[in-house]
DNA sequence: CAGAATCCGTTTAGATACTG
DNA sequence: CAGTATCTAAACGGATTCTG
C-alpha cells in the first residue's frame, strides 16, 4: 500500500466555498480591519492611523465588502458632529476567533517561514 | 468616555506581515491543496483529481509557492517509474490546525455570510 | 506523468488629487 | 471629516497548447 485514503473526487464540493472564503473573504486588509474594531466602534478617521500604510480608497473598499458580507456596519452620525462609525457585527465578532488563532499561529511559525523562504532563493 | 482603548499606531509594526499572512500565505488554492495533503504525501496528478477546476499551472504555482514557504516538500521518484510527491512539511502540518478552525467557522456561518450579501444588493 | 510556455482578461492595489 | 475620481501598475487566475 503505497497511499492512504483516497480522495475525495470534487473538493469543490465538499469545502469549496466554505474553506476558501476564510482565507479569501473579501480584501487583503480585512483580517487587519476586523482586528481594529475589536476593541469597539471607531471612526475611518480612527482606522486610518494604524493602517495609515493603506489609502482611504483601499481602506474604504475594504470596508465596502465587510459591510456587505456582513461582518461591520456603518452608522452616520450628522450630531453632535458629522462621523461615520464601523463596529463589528455578531457575525464579524464571531470570526474574531479563529481569525485570532490564525495570528498566533502565524506570530508563532513566522521565523519558520523566513528561514523557509530564504533556504529557497538561497540554498 | 465615547471610546475605549486606543489603537496601536501602526498595525503593520505590531501585526503585519503575520496576521495577513494565514489569510493570503499564498493563492487561492494553498488551503485545499494542504487539506488534499493532510492524509499523506500525494503525487500531482492524484492532486489534480479533487482540484480539477485547477489548470495545472494554476497547481503548480500554488505548489511553488507552498513549497518555497516551507509548508510542502517535493520528491521527484525516479524508480519504478516517474513520480513526483508532494507533502507537508511539519511547519505545513502546524498549519491545519487553524486552517481546520477558520474553515469550521466558514462552514457554520456560511449561511450568515449569503444571507448579508443578498440583503445587500436586494434590500 | 508532470509540468512549461504563451497569451489574455479580470481583479486588486497603490499613487495622486479633489470634494460634499 | 469621510470619503470619491482617475489613472496606472501589478498580481492573479484561466484557457490553450506544447514537451522532456
Amino acid at each position: 500500500m503505497t497511499h492512504r485514503q483516497p480522495l475525495p473526487a470534487d473538493l469543490f464540493d465538499e469545502l469549496c466555498p466554505s474553506a476558501l472564503l476564510p482565507f479569501r473573504f473579501g480584501d487583503k486588509w480585512a483580517a487587519l480591519v476586523l482586528r481594529c474594531l475589536e476593541g469597539g466602534p471607531r471612526r475611518f478617521s480612527e482606522l486610518r492611523v494604524p493602517l495609515h500604510r493603506v489609502t482611504p480608497k483601499v481602506l474604504t473598499q475594504s470596508l465596502r465588502g465587510l459591510e456587505r458580507d456582513g461582518f461591520v456596519t456603518r452608522t452616520v452620525h450628522a450630531a453632535p458632529r458629522p462621523a461615520v462609525e464601523y463596529a463589528l457585527t455578531p457575525l464579524g465578532r464571531s470570526m474574531l476567533e479563529p481569525l485570532a488563532a490564525a495570528c498566533a499561529w502565524a506570530a508563532e511559525h513566522w521565523d519558520e517561514l523566513l528561514d523557509a523562504r530564504e533556504r529557497h532563493t538561497a540554498p
